[in-house]
This record gives C-alpha cells, structure tokens and sequence, in this order.
DNA sequence: AGTATTTGACCCCC
DNA sequence: GGGGGTCAAATACT
C-alpha cells in the first residue's frame, strides 16, 4: 500500500509538518467537538514516559478555513534537550498555552 | 517485532 | 447533563 504517487502523501507531508514542528507528537485521540465544523486531534509527547515532558498540542480546523490548522500548545516542554533538537528553537516558548495557525491554502 | 496510529469508553469539570 | 479531555486496547505499517 501506500504508492508514492497518491495525492494523501502531499497532504500527509503537510500534516507532518504541524505534527514535528519542533517536538514529536503521537496522536492519543479525536473528539469531534460541537460548534466545530471539523474533529479536533490530541497530540502528546513522545517521550513524555521517558522525559516527563506533560506537554500536550492540539490541531483543529479552523471553521472559515479547512485548511487552515490552529495548533494549540498546552503545558511545558521538560524535553526541550532530549527529543527533537532541530527547529525547537523557534517554537520552545510554549509556557502555558498558545495559539499558532499553520498551513495555508 | 516494535512502534505509531485508530476508535471507543470513561472520567473530570462546569 | 453536556462538553472536553485522557487512557486503554486493537490494528496497521515499517
């Protein structure tokens, strides 16, 4: 399954950019919520069993913009040195909570 | 075989 | 009671 040719991969390459923006997150659930037009998906940390990182994303849809995501960052980062240690630079000052929007068109 | 991912159910808070 | 959030188990892909 999975050919390198179908349209899904362009989308998933997008998809993976919100997801590895400067942590790695695992998807630990979905819930469609009401007033939304889209299901919002939980992301957590990878490590957070082995770094203790309890920081947790969420990825919604916006409801004027399907292809709009709004990455909410919940939680502190105790992993800022351990799991991904590339662009976290630019994203690390997630202390509290954060709204960011990504992917355009 | 291992890890990541998916869906459902349960729990918590307002 | 409703909504939102989290965890657990099962499944799929590498």
């Amino acid at each position: 399954m999975m050919q390198p040719n179908q349209p899904t991969v362009v989308q998933r390459r997008v998809v993976v950019n919100l997801l590895d923006d400067g942590f790695k997150w695992s998807k630990y659930g979905q819930k469609d919520i009401v007033g939304a037009k889209h299901p919002r998906g939980f992301y957590r940390c990878t490590h957070r069993n082995s770094t203790g990182c309890r920081a947790t994303k969420q990825v919604q849809r916006t409801d004027g913009n399907p292809s709009l995501f709004n990455v909410v960052y919940l939680g502190e980062h105790t992993c800022g040195d351990n799991a991904a240690s590339s662009e976290q630079s630019q994203d690390k000052h997630s202390s509290g909570t954060l709204a960011k929007t990504t992917l355009q068109g």
